[in-house]
DNA sequence: GTCTATAGCGGGATAGAC
DNA sequence: GTCTATCCCGCTATAGAC
């Protein structure tokens, strides 16, 4: 169950379980239909995971582990600027979004499915994701970047980056890190002049 | 199908196909479920529908119908200041989600269930309240009161309202009032000052 | 308009051979 | 670790009496 003992097969089987997860949805998607794509019978699904329920909680354990990792990697490689550190985790965020890691998206959509048996573990790491967040959020609070409360600022910026999933198309012009960009933005406190450097896009 | 021709029995069973639908999620809830919430068995659901996807759709046009009349109404009762008019819309989004209208939460988390039979006439309205968004970020964009992409803007600002249904207590110390506008305020590129008249709620 | 009864299907999961 | 075969269940939807 955790990430720690997985094997390869496992691995790659749960990978795959994310793709079906975020085409179908978790409840249309059969136990056949994911035996099929992974070229193997259904009953042999039950030798890798005990039921249906823990290839969702492997899917979503994969992504949010896959986005903390992501996020702390990209705020090491950060200055100590508010502005840049928002900026990276509003990237890092969209990246593990979009760029085939179909695991976060079902992590964040799926997750009611899962809560009445959610894991400690799990829990933590999405409370650990969390925090990064609010963290960053605070630090451009104090530096006078953007205003508000940190508690709604996070979840709005968290939400309107989360719904990009529903409406966002990875083959059009723009990439994941111009939206990204468009969003600190948008709620960037401009000190002065009348923004025009961001308004220009389409 | 359409709005005009529902019957009261008909009218009745949608809203509480709606309250099951947000609770559970529409492939999780059954026909027994929805007969034996409103008192009947699951046979006689039938005569009110033709099938269980025609419920869900019933339910997606109710909620969108009203989204649209609360916004129309909300905007009539307006000023034409831009600002009036954004924090207006935003208000009435979340009253539409939140105040004992469930039928919008299933408009916007169910609609991929449907997509692919969705009408003329569902499209239709959908695209009328996205219009009315689209208008008032736009008049707000021209005012200087907001800046970014149109489209983007739009998108995110839905984004982060749509998203409250996953986090959002009513029972909690906010409003849903509050939240519109601490949204407004933080998307709002301030002239002057620092800030402070928002900062302080939590 | 609602009931009972049930058809018919497809789902999750198991057992035991290989 | 995968197969075949299958159990058992609950789901949607129908038919016909009342």
């Amino acid at each position: 169950m955790n990430v720690m003992n997985a094997s390869p097969r496992r691995k790659e089987l749960t990978r795959l379980a994310a793709q079906l997860f975020v085409q179908e949805g978790f409840d249309r998607t059969t136990v056949r239909m994911l035996a099929q794509e992974m070229g193997i019978k259904s009953g042999s699904l039950f030798h890798h995971f005990k039921d249906k329920k823990e290839i969702l909680a492997a899917v979503i354990e994969e992504g949010t582990h896959n986005a903390l990792l992501i996020a702390r990697r990209a705020l090491d490689d950060c200055e100590d600027d508010p502005e840049a550190r928002l900026r990276a985790m509003a990237r890092a965020h969209l990246e593990t979004l979009f760029t085939d890691r179909n695991a976060h998206v079902v992590a964040l959509f799926e997750w009611r499915r899962l809560a009445p048996a959610a894991s400690a573990h799990l829990s933590h790491l999405r409370d650990a994701y969390e925090a990064l967040w609010v963290a960053v959020i605070d630090d451009a609070l104090a530096a006078g970047l953007i205003h508000g409360d940190r508690f709604l600022v996070s979840r709005f910026v968290l939400g309107a980056l989360n719904w990009t999933v529903r409406w966002y198309d990875p083959d059009g012009p723009r990439t994941p890190d111009d939206l990204a960009d468009e969003l600190v933005g948008m709620i960037m406190a401009r000190q002065s002049e009348q923004g025009d450097s961001l308004a220009a896009h389409d």
